[in-house]
RNA sequence: GGGCGGUUAGCUCAGCGGUAGAGCACUACGUUGACAUCGUAGUGGUCGUAGGUUCGAUCCCUAUACCGCCCA
């Protein structure tokens, strides 16, 4: 069971993750009896790869599962990964065209589902694989895939149940097209840029000749291209320049047809000449101007944004197949020609985006499916409202509010492959017909129609908006549905707070008996590079977690997931920080070698409480404060806060001084402490393991299999509950010590006394209780200090740089070894720190205000303070007064 | 235009009403058989700016500047 000198994370956590998740760990079910916990993972793409983003919000979830599952909870992290249909099939088409020169058109919608399907056996491990790298304990036996048999039969009912229920309907409107995928897509999906565009005008000539001496209108436009679709030019009713001119007719050029002049409030009569084109089957606000109006909707374009020319559009035949910017600049060019164009100026343009595609997103006209999502908002705000689930930071919920009341209809179809097929089946009676299956959408039918499936699919969030319940099993009422819905925490990051958040709310309440799928949705960060800008691949500061993980191990990098996750919006990640942790898990690997060599071994019978040496009751206490500092911090999905506090009880408190402060006794005589001792080292770094597990998996495992003979793991072991820890008395004695070994250290440094010289140390004034924990402290202080001598005596040697301790004063007679100049500069020095303090404490004590209204304990407590810097001040004027 | 964040040590960030903190970096010294992936000591901040509330403000309020994100 010996320790190697060093510690190598790669073997080591691979290792440990097999022993966990071939030991069913990570299993619900272990513990019949106890309250269930359950998470549902933020399911990653199949097509992913673990990126920083996955690193953050696994940890955080691992965190407190695993710290769940110590406490006693039935545990349910329950895994999986979504289909993501755009991505996936973006995908496969890039192989495709890679591998066979082929694309999915040739070779059919079946070959190419089958040709995604087999690709997704491959490929679609590689993120799980990942995450159990991170060292996530999900129970893997239970993973869902978003495509799955059981999910899809749910994505049906749920689509057939709102269809009946008039919450999902067909419409025909402007949706967003992307002219890459040939899709549709929702409002989400796109992204708005400002992007350097132009605005071109055009005069369209009066069919009339000329009315109140204009003979034409002018218009501008960023789109010179769609004039080929206006069905009219817009001005507002007030707009006194036009007045005469509403219901009259102008030319429209190039297409040669007649349009109206109409009235209409939407036309700023301040921006350009008041006057707009209105193309209503190309742009969204167009398209309202035109249906209030009456205004034909003119298609000018296929699902691959190329120009059309059809008889009823009265597009000229030269510009069929036409790409849009290439007709852009046929209509600039023509416009000219025809002695039209009246300029053009230069600006920033904000301009649709598809987020996945990169390509200009097209307003097209077509027939799509939509969720009446305004209607489904209304029990999902309420929810909020009342606290059924609640947003931690809850700033977060203002988010969520403003977009749900102002929610718009959601665009569920796309015209894709891969992906959930509508159950919605078309009669040759011109019927539709939408079933879970098409034999019962026959049988609604009847068995004389002939029934052509819908081709589109569903917008893969649809899918994840069941999550929470179709993991679980829905639409069967398992065990497992009702024993972990709802759900207890969902970890996520904002910018998916509408696309999946919000959806999973309303789909959660209406099709769970109005039981929201989780009570608290934690809101994380989102991780940026060290100058804070997003990783992209395009950017190059991609920072890819495995590299992190191979280089540092996969605690390091959790425990700087875990310390930088303070509640905020960004999260800056520094290398450097990775590899701070890791050396954290090094010091941690090195305590345990040295508890190892020194005898340091678990003692079954050993109580903590019954502890007598002060030191063992001083590090039980320290034990019991970081346990509670950590609990309430996970609680409060404060894991910085939690992380900070066992960073600092392990090195700071354990290592710094309670292991420095122990040798001795661990080399020394006295048999009784020296057993106490060991046991209670081996103790207290038990506790360390055992609290810093959630966070570090790993090397607390390791370490906890190798420190001692165990019957079972860390991850099943109980979060500790301490009673009678913490003695106050004790905590007096070591701050003391303590401080006694850091000022003799401190003036040490700065009177550049040779580390390695070992110095007399004359105490003087001490009181008995000084006296005693001297006596109690003596060689470690010794050791510490680097003291040849310590001896009480009643007056300051000559020569000695002194330390004024509480009533105390330390001498150290360093005749010969220090600059006495330096010394008094020293001594002045403090003198100005604590004039500086004291005036703070003065300008307050002076302050009748301060006297009158502060509270009691903070007036006692400045007072103590005053007391205790003029004591210091006075022992400083003494020590300088015998330095002459 | 509407909303939400941020501005604290050279860098990355905590703190958020009662004496300014951490990690990294930097400086000096390396003594102690766990650890140089380390130890000891130290340098470094008028907490964006201006008002206000308060006995007291980095923290609350108002305004303002700059940076960033989301929505239109």
């Amino acid at each position: 069971m010996t320790l190697d000198t060093k510690f190598v994370p790669a073997e080591m956590e691979a290792r440990l993750y097999k022993q966990w998740e071939e030991g069913g760990y990570f299993k619900p079910g272990r513990k019949p009896n106890a309250k269930p916990f359950t998470i549902v993972i933020p399911p990653p793409n199949v097509t992913g790869s673990l990126h920083m983003g996955h690193a953050l919000n696994n940890t955080i979830q691992d965190v407190l599962v695993r710290f769940e599952r110590m406490r006693g909870r039935d545990v349910l992290w329950q895994p999986g990964t979504d289909h993501a249909g755009i991505a996936t099939q973006m995908v496969v088409e890039r192989l495709l065209a890679k591998e066979n020169k082929t694309d999915r058109k040739t070779m059919g919608r079946e070959a190419f589902l089958k040709r995604v399907w087999e690709w997704k056996e491959e490929s679609g491990g590689i993120i799980t694989q990942q995450l159990r790298r991170l060292g996530a304990s999900c129970d893997w036996s239970r993973e869902r895939f978003t495509m799955d048999e059981g999910l899809s039969k749910a994505v049906r009912k749920v689509f057939v149940q709102l269809y009946k229920e008039g919450l999902i309907y067909k419409d025909t409107r402007l949706v967003n097209w992307d002219p890459v995928f040939e899709t549709a897509i929702s409002d989400l999906e796109v992204e708005t840029r400002e992007t350097k565009g132009a605005m071109w005008s055009f005069a369209y000539p009066l069919v009339d000749g000329e009315i109140d001496g204009l003979k034409e209108i002018v218009i501008s436009t960023t789109r010179p291209e769609t004039m080929l679709g206006d069905g009219a030019v817009a001005v507002h009713p007030s707009d006194e320049r036009y007045k005469n001119l509403v219901g009259k007719y102008v030319w429209l050029p190039i297409a040669n047809r007649k349009i109206p002049i109409i009235a209409d409030e939407y036309p700023d009569p301040e921006f350009g000449t008041g006057a707009v084109k209105i193309t209503g089957a190309h742009d969204e606000n167009d398209f309202h101007v035109a249906k209030r109006n009456n205004i034909p909707l003119i298609m000018l374009m296929d699902k691959k944004a190329r120009m059309i020319s059809t008889p009823e559009n009265h597009v000229p035949e030269r510009y069929n197949g036409v790409d849009r910017y290439k007709a852009r600049e046929m209509v600039l060019a023509e416009i000219e020609e025809l002695g039209f164009y009246r300029g053009k100026e230069e600006k920033m343009i904000p301009q649709p985006f598809g987020d996945r595609s990169n390509v200009v997103i097209e307003p097209m006209l077509t027939e799509q499916w939509y969720v009446n999502a305004g209607e489904l908002a209304k029990p999902a705000i309420a929810a909020v409202k009342n606290g059924d689930t609640k947003f931690v930071p809850a700033n977060w919920d203002k988010t969520y509010f403003e977009w749900m009341n102002n929610i718009q209809p959601w665009c569920i179809s796309r015209q894709l492959w891969w992906g959930h097929q509508i159950p919605a089946w078309y009669g040759d009676d011109g019927k539709i017909y939408v079933e879970e299956t098409e034999e019962h959408a026959q049988a609604a039918a009847g068995p004389n129609v002939k029934l052509t499936r819908d081709e589109d699919v569903l917008d893969t969030w649809f899918s994840s908006a069941l999550w929470p319940f179709s993991t679980l099993g829905w639409p069967e009422q398992t065990p497992i549905l009702k024993r972990h819905y709802k759900t207890d925490v969902l970890v996520t990051g904002f910018d998916i707070i509408f696309f999946w958040v919000a959806r999973m709310m309303m789909m959660g309440l209406h099709f769970m008996d109005g039981e929201v799928p989780f009570e608290t949705v934690y809101i994380h960060a989102l991780v940026r590079d060290e100058k804070g800008q997003k990783m992209s691949k395009s950017k190059g500061n991609v920072i890819d977690p495995l590299e992190l993980i191979d280089e540092f191990g996969a605690d390091a990098l959790r425990f700087t997931m875990a310390a930088m996750a303070a509640q905020g919006r960004d999260l800056k990640l520094a290398k450097s920080r990775v590899e701070g942790y890791r050396n954290f898990a090094t010091k941690l690997w090195n305590a345990a070698r040295f508890a190892e060599m020194n005898g340091v071994a678990k003692d079954e019978n050993f109580d903590p409480v019954a502890a007598r040496v002060t030191v063992n009751r001083w590090i039980a206490g320290e034990a019991a404060r970081c346990r509670d500092l950590v609990t309430k911090a996970i609680e409060d999905h404060k894991y910085n806060e939690a992380a900070s506090a066992l960073y600092q009880f392990a090195w700071n408190v354990y290592c710094d001084w309670y292991v420095e402060l122990i040798k001795p006794i661990l080399t020394g005589t006295d048999e009784t402490a020296k057993a106490e001792t060991r046991a209670c080292a081996a103790w207290a770094f038990e506790q360390i393991l055992v609290l810093l597990h959630p966070f570090m998996p790993f090397i607390t495992e390791e370490l906890w299999s190798k420190t001692a003979s165990r019957s079972g793991m860390l991850i099943d072991a109980s979060w500790p509950t301490y009673i009678g820890l913490g003695d106050a008395a004790a905590d007096a004695e070591m701050n003391w010590v303590i401080r006694l070994i850091s000022e003799i250290r401190s003036v040490r440094a700065e009177m550049n006394v040779n580390a390695g010289a070992k110095i007399p140390c004359v105490i003087v004034g001490a009181a008995q209780e000084a006296r005693m924990r001297t006596a109690n402290w003596e060689a470690e202080i010794m050791r510490l200090a680097r003291l040849s001598s310590l001896v009480f005596e009643d007056s300051v040697p000559p020569q000695s740089a002194q330390i004024p301790l509480d009533e105390a004063t330390v001498a150290l007679p360093l005749e010969g070894m220090i600059d006495f100049t330096a010394e008094r500069a020293r001594l002045n020095k403090e003198l100005e720190k604590i004039a500086k303090d004291m005036g703070g404490i003065d300008g307050r004590l002076n302050n009748p205000g301060f006297v009158a209204k502060a509270p009691p304990e903070v007036l006692v407590e400045s007072r103590e303070l005053k007391a205790q810097l003029e004591e210091k001040k006075a022992k400083v004027l003494e020590a300088l007064k015998r330095l002459g």
